[in-house]
DNA sequence: AATTGGCACTCACGACCAGCGAGTGCTACC
DNA sequence: GGTAGCACTCGCTGGTCGTGAGTGCCAATT
């Protein structure tokens, strides 16, 4: 019983599986596929496999079908990620290419990746702290108000609005512009603290109220970290056809509303080494999504991404596809913004 | 038979079933409801009904169930809106408070609104036409390009760059920004076309390029009016507990996605004159909702509204109670909004 | 030792059927 | 007009049963 062959029917299982939603037997299993050996030599392989934890079956009498481990396996040494076609590089491309803002290319980005993939799509927005100033606007409104507006490089804005306990002259509102920008500009918004310590020291007295009270809600914006912006597209995919969960999918789509858990998962996968990160079913550690995958990877950034982007399907899901899809859309995202 | 009670009765019907999600017979209704007669008497009102359309039968020997005429009716002639408790009021001006910039203002508004009727909720940001200018900025990046931001009063931030054939000097784009400031601010955003008309004449022949592209980015972007963005939360509430669908809820979902079929309908019920506008299953004119209602209203602004938000469920929803919540929670938009 | 054919066994699934009961419409009566 | 009684309809529930895909095991084969 050799171990190759083992794993051979392990592939063709999770193949098969994925493709007719249906456990798969031992028979099927040597029609659709030349194993060049008899039903009764896979079923000893199978058991083997199950002994293993790789599959398993639903019920006595029925065919087998992968865990979360037999789709682990399949994706770490199993499988080759297919190429997407070039005319379906090149419809990304091209959609993306007509965003105007960057607003609009986070949203072209998760709709063509939720359109490829057929499943939920997900793309976090660039992170403020790994993103650079590219300008800070102070504009006075009415009398006693100065909206603080953060533009990056990757093309956010973040507005914040100040109440002030005395008017500030102009002249002072532009000095202080003037060197906001000088120090700042070109740098990660994540170096500013520190290089805002000093800056109320430059200023006469009467304006330091004024300067810490701006510092202050610059670092208070950065501190927002936390409340990072999440997108979702093609949730209906979820509900579409035959459905592939086995409780309702209440649960999922109160999951994937929770911010807070697709941030973490987010946050977490950051840190796998692969370029392109899988957590599958109950690797997500979250009851909802214990029956769905995670497959995202970074964008934007040479060295270490900006934000993360990815798609959410069921266990069972085409994972070569899937991870092709979501390696391009990040690709051509990132050329995007770099751009 | 007075026609009166007839009224009772459809009443009766629509409140009933609202609650236990099942068809409503004869019996129940005298049992539930104080109305001093028989059920037979009852089943002469409710056959005088089903005549007219507003109830029906899913199949012989079952209770009667509204139809969407059923439920105009109600709506429009046999409910009272219930008001919030003062709890309930407080809380959702306590969490709308909270906000820090637009983005968080629509978010809070569209999760509270959510929450409040344990259905979907949808919010369109505030229309860029109708609101009025509080700054231009142009910052220029790099050598030759722009970035063209536009502040709104509701605090909406819109932004484009700019590619411009020679780079311009830093005198004319002060002169620009001065000018469009002076000229634009305080206005309408939808008047501005007819004000930036005669603009490019007053400079000097070699600015007048720069200051065409300008204007044109800006009534371009204004011309993304049908772009409008929009906000959804509460989906996961679609699928929660026994499921009101008779289809699947996948084509609720899909229509849901779809920004324009939404905008339209939203776009349609400002024209309603009532305060609070209901769209009742096949009102909606479109295949994917005829199981759903919209409830919607105006916020922003004192006379015409800046734009919509409101609350989408299944036909049978608690009509009087999602009116209540979101007429309030559209009072506390607008008045941050205002603030 | 691995592979194979044969065989008894399990069990989900669909079809069929009968009884139940909620609900109705109709008619005769108050 | 309202009511009581009654025959009728029909969806739902639960039980029985046959079917077939799939398995595990064992003895025979290479």
């Amino acid at each position: 019983m050799s171990e190759d062959r083992r794993l051979e029917v392990l592939r063709a299982i999770v193949e098969d599986y994925v493709q007719t939603r249906e456990p798969v037997g031992s028979r099927m299993l040597v029609e659709r596929h030349a194993l060049g050996v008899s039903p009764a030599t896979i079923r000893n392989d199978m058991a083997a496999l199950e002994e293993g934890g790789y599959i398993a079956q639903p019920h006595t009498s029925a065919g087998r079908v992968p865990t979360d481990k037999g789709y682990r396996l399949f994706v770490d040494r199993l499988s080759t990620v297919k190429p997407l076609s070039g005319p379906e590089k090149r419809a990304i491309q091209a959609f993306i290419d007509e965003a105007v803002d960057l607003d609009d290319v986070v949203d072209r980005s998760v709709r063509v990746l939720a359109q490829l993939t057929q499943q939920v799509a997900v793309v976090q927005y660039p992170s403020l702290r790994r993103s650079a100033m590219r300008h800070l606007e102070l504009v006075p409104v009415g009398e006693r108000r100065l909206l603080v507006v953060i533009i990056t490089d990757t093309g956010r804005v973040e507005q914040r609005t100040l109440e002030l306990a005395t008017a500030p002259s102009e002249a002072v509102v532009g000095e202080l512009r003037a060197r906001l920008n000088a120090l700042a500009v070109g740098h990660r918004l994540a170096e500013l603290i520190t290089l805002l310590a000093h800056l109320p020291e430059v200023f006469e007295p009467d304006a330091r109220p004024l300067v810490t009270a701006v510092t202050e809600i610059v670092e208070e914006t950065l501190a927002q970290e936390s409340e990072e912006r999440i997108v979702l597209a093609g949730t209906a995919n979820l509900a579409r056809g035959p459905n592939d969960f086995t409780r309702s999918l209440g649960p999922v789509l109160e999951a994937l509303e929770e911010q807070v858990v697709l941030l973490r998962l987010l946050t977490e996968m950051a840190e796998d080494s692969a370029s392109v990160a899988v957590r599958i079913g109950h690797e997500t550690q979250h009851e909802g999504l214990a029956e769905t995958s995670f497959v995202t990877t970074g964008y934007g950034g040479d060295g270490d991404a900006v934000a993360r982007i990815g798609s959410i399907g069921p266990t069972r899901m085409d994972y070569p596809a899937t991870m092709a899809s979501v390696r391009a859309v990040a690709r051509y995202l990132s050329r995007v913004l770099a751009g």
